[in-house]
DNA sequence: GTCTATATAAGGATAGAC
DNA sequence: GTCTATCCTTATATAGAC
């Protein structure tokens, strides 16, 4: 792996880890296993780094979340599987963490692709609402923009609640719960 | 108000802005007008001081929440209740942020009054969810903890929602995507 | 109790040698 | 491209005067 690559992969570990305020460059360095020289001869400085950092790890959960959500099942089923799907609970969301990042949230280029990330996530399973509602499996009452925010707000929440409690158990509990209330509305239960 | 409540304040106020790492005890000094001298006789350091200032909020936070959920109506109008509360919303919940902070998750006596605030809350909520039950408003099906776990999170992660977007709304949104699903559930409506 | 030094380390970046 | 040296600022804390 490229010392460039190196950077990206630390800072996004640490990003993930510690945050973007609690992220130095020298502790980014470190785990690259580089020089000081590399990283401003690579990136202009701290931001410029976060922003290729955040930018993969951006990529990188809509591409995970699209394989759960564009795969088999009805409507129902394709909501569940993203609630399910298996996650590092305890480290938390590597991209909703940062909307806690005031240098993150002050730095319209760093922010940007936290937002379009996370309002990606809640239109593409809106429409997946609306696909259920279409086919009817889901009750035609639901207003699809709402459920998916709750469905991921869950999610988000769910992280909140195991890290506070040192166990992904709340997390589970919180993704059982809405499932339990979203499948009373799904009628295609075969 | 007293230079040591002055210092706990404008703690507490930098906590919920900048979170813990974020937040230097220099910035402290100068929003609470105080020299370091004061700080450091009232206080062992900034780990003592944060700890009196997150105490605080946690308590805070809990007679709020509290003040919701122990007024009138039936459990369902308690929870919505709660989850309607007006909030600053852009602002993120004062105790819930502190989760994606490594050095107060890394510190148990820091860590310890947002487990037991995040903690109460869901319980809190579950004993609702179980009187409504036993009342028959809500089915018996549903499991309390799981929908109060499901509660909790979609305000936590309301509220990532609506930072990310820089509004409140998809924090409401996801509010009412809970209710809606959770009022199937309910059948005292009247 | 509060203030002003003073101290050590870390954060963040630049300069220039190799 | 990478390294070391150097720079200025901030973070966190202590010492001691008032």
């Amino acid at each position: 792996m490229s010392t460039s690559e190196r950077l990206i992969e630390s800072t996004r570990e640490l990003l993930w880890e510690r945050g973007y305020v609690g992220t130095s460059p020298k502790a980014i360095l470190e785990r690259a296993g580089a020089g000081q020289g590399s990283m401003y001869h690579h990136f202009k400085g701290k931001p410029d780094l976060a922003l290729a950092a955040i930018r993969r790890t951006a990529e990188e959960m809509r591409a995970t979340a699209e394989g759960v959500l564009g795969g088999p099942g009805t409507p129902y089923e394709r909501i569940a599987a993203y609630l399910r799907r298996e996650r590092d609970v305890l480290r938390g969301c590597p991209v909703g963490r940062l909307t806690m990042d005031p240098d993150v949230m002050a730095d319209a280029a760093l922010r940007a692709p936290v937002d379009e990330t996370l309002d990606w996530l809640r239109e593409r399973i809106a429409g997946i609402v609306e696909e259920g509602k279409a086919q009817g499996g889901f009750a035609a009452s639901l207003e699809s923009e709402e459920v998916a925010a709750a469905v991921v707000a869950t999610v988000q929440g769910g992280y909140v609640l195991a890290r506070a409690s040192g166990s992904p158990a709340a997390f589970d509990a919180g993704v059982r719960g809405l499932l339990s209330l979203l499948s009373a509305h799904n009628t295609r239960t075969e």
